[in-house]
DNA sequence: TTCATGTTTCAATGATTATTGAAATGACGG
DNA sequence: CCGTCATTTCAATAATCATTGAAACATGAA
């Protein structure tokens, strides 16, 4: 992971609508949701949720397919658990007291 | 940890600088890094970098104290767990493959 | 084709944020 | 006290972003 693309994916779940959406996802796992029913559950309009998936996806964070008419959305388990190693990458490596295993987090094999 | 919260501090890292910073300090572990060693690493002028600390540390990231005339900052491990746990919390609940293990990040006792 | 549903795009407004340079504060040694 | 170093604050500019409403597009059913 580069510092960009880091601060793309970071970008993108700093604001309330994302992060709670993006959450939602993470809950439901890789069997996805159509916006539609995201759009009902965190009452955002349509286009709203649109723009607001549309940064998470172009910033890697949820992967989209379609299904009929509806458009299903899961999160890229992959890159989240990318980005949060990246954020604790070299922990305390430069400490005296490294005796605190600051190991990369456990990741969800499904995920 | 609440929405607005998470939302503050990933606000705060999502930028190439104040990144970078919590990156290093992160690195560094509990020690902690004096302001002007932080400036000189990342080749930040010292009025952006106290920008940006203010930034990071009133979202919570960072804590800091003085010595002499230095100001030392270090991150906050207990606020940067609880960040990540967020943004994995409730993984894949709602799936029916839901045999992942999907549990929270191994955290570091030292962060 | 025509209609209804689900989703996305467009354009305009208001608000927030990074950056720069200059100045000011606080702490220590002479 | 005075000078210097480390850090912070202030003010102004430019850029980016969220929100809203209206319209457009795509899909499947009648």
């Amino acid at each position: 992971m580069k510092l960009d693309a880091a601060v793309e994916k970071l970008a993108a779940l700093a604001q309330a609508s994302r992060l709670s959406i993006f959450r939602l996802l993470v809950a439901k796992g890789p069997d996805g949701m159509a916006a539609g029913e995201i759009a009902e559950r965190l009452k955002i309009a349509p286009n709203a949720l649109s723009f607001h998936l549309k940064g998470l996806s172009s910033a890697g964070l949820l992967k989209c397919w379609q299904e009929g008419r509806f458009v299903y959305y899961a999160p890229d388990f992959k890159a989240m658990n990318g980005l949060l190693a990246y954020l604790t990458e070299h922990c305390c490596e430069g400490s005296a007291k490294n005796d605190a295993a600051c190991a990369p987090a456990k990741t969800c094999k499904e995920c």
